[in-house]
DNA sequence: TAGATTGTTAATCGATTAACAATC
DNA sequence: TAGATTGTTAATCGATTAACAATC
């Protein structure tokens, strides 16, 4: 059943997340029962040949001369992503930013039912903040963050500390169990093999992006 | 002057900020007056081939046998990336996202001296925001942008509007002038040509997460 | 059946790495 | 000088696109 000796390069699993969006929409509106790899690249942004080719690392999901079945796409992409169940995620730093982030994503999580990151667990050095909760959810103290990971079952963190703290927070993380990792810090953290991390800096992509705003 | 006759990768120019972060730390410790490739590389996470090959786009800034000058390659980084001067920046949707962003960049650009890019408008749709002042920057109508961008000069935006809102509000950046946009709302948007578009979509890096979660 | 679209292989394109002459 | 490191070319690697037989 799983597909995956033959390794995935990362370049294919960030467009499935692309492609269950539009599959997510398609399906809440109800549109049409079928989608071509022309319509699902359309839509996703990606041209047509590379949405089969992406696809056919995890099995054959279409009928040649129909497309693919919406419904039934979208529930396998669920699977191959490990997104059918609910995965618990934990934000280390409750700042502005860091409460904001809880916020919206605790109102994703509510409203949007395909939508399965829950934020069940937040942490923050400052004692004052114990036991505050924000959007249903209660700041820990990082000292008990190994025991919190381990009790609520959280697999995934996002770190909204100061860039100074953010490399060992990540430690601090990956020796409580955390695998996977979204860092808001702009600054750069390393992580051992076998831990996923994510980067969200966002000081880089607007400096990206004065780049192109000169001459032409 | 302009070494830009051959259009460079946006592969490169990603990892452009990257170099200029580790010069300013170097630059802010005084740590050592030089640094090869193969350090600069190190700490940004890049092969030294790769850095020297990045580099040699924009012209020769090293020395054979020696290095890099780091105040020297810092500065003509920063005239390569376009940040020599402030860049002003609008945020539209100041909900609590963007409010804590706003706080975020602001601090940001109070605290470090080389960041350049300065939040200095912010709109909302909600006229109960109006006049309001975040962190020293006032909340506008979403109907005065194209005068406010004009008046104060701005070249950027950042949209922190709920997914349905973001292509509408993106068209009327781009209709007042702008030409460079980072997307936070977890949407595909589409911009014309010449137009720079950043994703900032946490729902999708955080379910490409998932996907390393399982087995191994 | 005729038309459409998949899954897959081969061709192309682009990005990274290795190697090395030039030279500080 | 001897050792080190650049800038650049050639080789490799990987990702995307084109093409098409299979088949619904």
């Amino acid at each position: 059943m799983d597909m995956r000796w033959k390794k995935i390069s990362d370049a294919v699993v960030r467009r499935l997340p692309l492609y269950l969006r539009v599959l997510d929409d398609l399906a809440r509106n109800k549109d049409a029962k079928l989608i071509s790899s022309h319509e699902l690249g359309d839509r996703a942004g990606v041209g047509p040949a590379l949405v089969r080719k992406d696809l056919a690392w995890f099995g054959e999901f279409g009928k040649q001369g129909v497309g693919y079945e919406i419904e039934y796409l979208r529930l396998e992409l669920r699977k191959i992503l490990n997104l059918e169940g609910v995965i618990n995620v934990a934000l280390v730093g409750v700042g502005s930013l860091g409460a904001a982030l809880t916020r919206f994503h605790i109102r994703k999580f509510d409203e949007d039912d395909s939508f399965n990151l829950k934020i069940c667990a937040l942490f923050d050095e400052d004692p004052e903040k114990h036991g505050q909760v924000h959007d249903g959810v209660t700041v820990h103290s990082s000292a008990d963050m190994a025991e919190v990971v381990r009790a609520q079952n959280i697999e995934m963190a996002i770190i909204t500390v100061p860039a100074g703290d953010a490399q060992d927070v990540a430690q601090r993380l990956v020796d409580a169990g955390i695998r996977a990792i979204l860092n808001f810090a702009p600054t750069k953290i390393t992580v051992p093999d076998g831990v996923q991390l994510a980067t969200a800096d966002l000081s880089l992509e607007l400096q990206r992006l004065a780049y192109y705003l000169q001459d032409e």
